[in-house]
DNA sequence: GTCTATAGCTGGATAGAC
DNA sequence: GTCTATCCAGCTATAGAC
């Protein structure tokens, strides 16, 4: 019920501007920060060209968080066809301004639902090709081991990676290089050539399987 | 370089009501739903009172914030008298407003340096009781592996807890079933009495250690 | 598409009466 | 300690000239 108004064409060059300009705030400064003079004197803009290319401040973040959600979800289809899929999956979900900035839309959807909305849809489907990933990683080097399912896996992924951003920002890094060398540890596993591995019934952890 | 003022009662009932309404308008709205007008009317207070007991909005965060973590860090020294410690670290790292309210200071602290500094600290000590906690359970249990140290389990706790409650924040379950009871499975191993275990190699994972 | 100007509001913070 | 009154900055959003 919002939207009867011609829409603007996605490739101008103020638009992407605008949108660049967002994105660095939010970064830098956190959500809070942006405003629409703010956003377009950094972006070299009239303050106004904000309302002609958005019609509210809501719409110029949802767009900036869709601008990101679909570079995402991109790498996360190439992380499908790596060499190494499981550990592409890691370095997408680890990457500093994709921690950073879900953080913040985090923090915005906490009190604006249409943000929260689309946050919800955008880590599902972004969930679902990671799950796809882990279910052919696992199935190929004939890993099955009940408690670490392939959605139980995306979620402490994601977790973990997120936490570990949060923590790097306060300057938090006591027990940080051994999670990093267990993860580590973890995904080599999935870099073992098939072959060379004997087990029918092997588990995550590089250890049979209690009974 | 800033405080040359005379400190304000503690114990002052409207001081109080101001920072319950400021918890209660974090926690329900976001922080930047917080200000001098809203949490003076939530708490039925004049304005300018605001002003009276906290200098500036940043002091009143942060007294929100400190009042919040002593509370936390109590609730910690119980666990560690606890009869089953690490399980109660764990629902203290889960409370559902210990979680909400930390990433809304998360949030500010992305461009409140003030905060990030307090955050930081009591993250720190937060950690530590974990940690000591954690020595003493996994010394109690026999548990020795190399990968799974304490620092790193502190860690993996409390990254855990926060993104499971960001997700039930934005309705995301997938997986977490799985994710709940893998860290059950987990805890009950320290509730079994000592000398039911037989290992003097034991792992986290309740499999022998590889070579 | 881009600009100026401005309406209308809400915010943090202070001065000073009671 | 509590209140009124007020200053001024900043914000979203719109109208309308160019």
């Amino acid at each position: 019920m919002t939207a009867p108004r011609a829409p603007r064409s996605e490739d101008s060059k103020t638009r992407n501007a605008l949108l660049d300009a967002t994105l660095q705030l939010m970064v830098e400064e956190g959500y809070a920060a942006v405003s629409t003079r703010k956003v377009a004197a950094k972006a070299g803009a009239n303050p106004a060209l904000v309302y002609y290319y958005f019609r509210t401040m809501d719409e110029l973040f949802l767009a900036v968080f869709r601008r990101g959600a679909e570079a995402n979800l991109k790498r996360m289809r190439g992380a499908l066809v790596a060499e190494h899929p499981l550990r592409a999956v890691w370095e997408v979900s680890s990457e500093p301004t994709h921690a950073a900035l879900t953080m913040e839309f985090i923090a915005l959807a906490n009190h604006r639902e249409t943000i929260r909305a689309e946050l919800a849809t955008y880590s599902t489907r972004f969930r679902q090709m990671q799950e796809e990933v882990l279910v052919r990683a696992l199935d190929t080097h004939g890993i099955d081991d009940d408690r670490f399912t392939p959605s139980a896996l995306v979620v402490l992924i994601g977790g973990l990676s997120r936490s570990l951003a949060v923590d790097r920002m306060l300057g938090l890094t006591a027990g940080h290089d051994e999670v990093r060398s267990l993860i580590d540890e973890c995904l080599r596993h999935f870099e073992v050539p098939v072959e060379q591995k004997n087990s029918t019934r092997a588990t995550l952890t590089g250890e049979e399987a209690p009974d």
